[in-house]
DNA sequence: CATAACGTTAACGTAAACGGGAAGGTTCGT
DNA sequence: ACGAACCTTCCCGTTTACGTTAACGTTATG
């Protein structure tokens, strides 16, 4: 018989390399976003090396894209993420109790702190689609140019963005 | 009777410090973008003052806006950009024939240019929903895991993502 | 238990995107 | 025609976001 049965199975914790390349980042990268306090690891080895959990591997995923995708600077993704103090001690306020007020009180936090993310999120959102839209107007009254050319007429005046792209 | 009635109209040039103000950039930073290769003024008054027309204004505010709104780079704007040879070029081209064939293939060009611009921005577009979708899948997850603290259940696991904004 | 492969901190280097003068020329109103 | 308020071209300084050794300790493997 097994003696670990019980364990709730630890979840493989990765090296700082491991998941530099699944989250497409560098190990450097990484250690600056710990110096600028954007993530601690979940843990230290024996011999300091960073260790990182399931958990740490989104918020990495998550660092990439609000930089890549978003294009947010790293001191506004730090002001859009959770204060890192804050969710180290709430990661371990929410193991270390079993109460279920105090873990209701943890979860709706991080309820409130994601609706403001995906707030600006949204935002930021809009204003590409305003950029897209005004682009396709531009587009549109190029097309319409190219019509009266093709119609032989000539319009007094010299298309607007005919060479503003 | 008045001598120039039938002048079109020049469309006033605008100073270095006026466009400034009219995009939201700093004077020094349109001269940067000079310096790269991002736009040459329509003119230059006798003493060498930059002078804008509307249409460098209008490339002005697109490039603002690629840059905030889009998140890109300056290298990433260029080369998203038409050539600023090209522009230069196709300006007087344009405005120094009147053989509509000439005009139609600039035109033409011209639309070919904003159709791959469109495509580039309704990218990243596509990008930043894939985040947003990401964050209220694990905006989801919580409420789920806070009805289940609500309703005395204990599930054996941590929130996922409970931490990690 | 040796050693290759990987990790650590610390420090210096760098490209991008400007900011901020200095030294001097231009424009414009009166 | 002259002063205030612009503009010009250098040129050096700064911040951000890392890259790159250097010098050294750790871990996994045969």
């Amino acid at each position: 018989m097994p003696t670990d049965t019980a364990i709730p199975a630890p979840a493989r914790l990765l090296k700082i390399t491991e998941v530099a390349t699944e989250v497409g980042l560098t190990a450097r990268s990484i250690r600056y976003y710990e110096e600028i306090g954007l993530l601690n690891p979940a843990a230290r080895s024996e011999g300091a090396y960073r260790l990182y959990d399931a958990d740490d591997v989104a918020r990495l995923r998550f660092i990439r894209g609000l930089r890549d995708d978003a294009g947010f600077s790293l001191a506004e993704i730090g002001r859009l993420l959770e204060d890192e103090e804050a969710r180290t001690r709430n990661r371990d306020r929410f193991q270390s109790t079993s109460d279920p007020d105090e873990r209701r009180g943890i979860v709706t936090d991080a309820l409130a702190r994601i609706d403001g993310q995906v707030e600006i999120l949204r935002a930021k959102e809009a204003r590409l689609r305003a950029m897209i839209e005004e682009a396709e107007s531009r587009r549109h009254h190029l097309e319409q140019h190219l019509a009266d050319l093709d119609a032989g007429r000539e319009p007094g005046h010299a298309p607007p963005g005919a060479s503003s792209t």
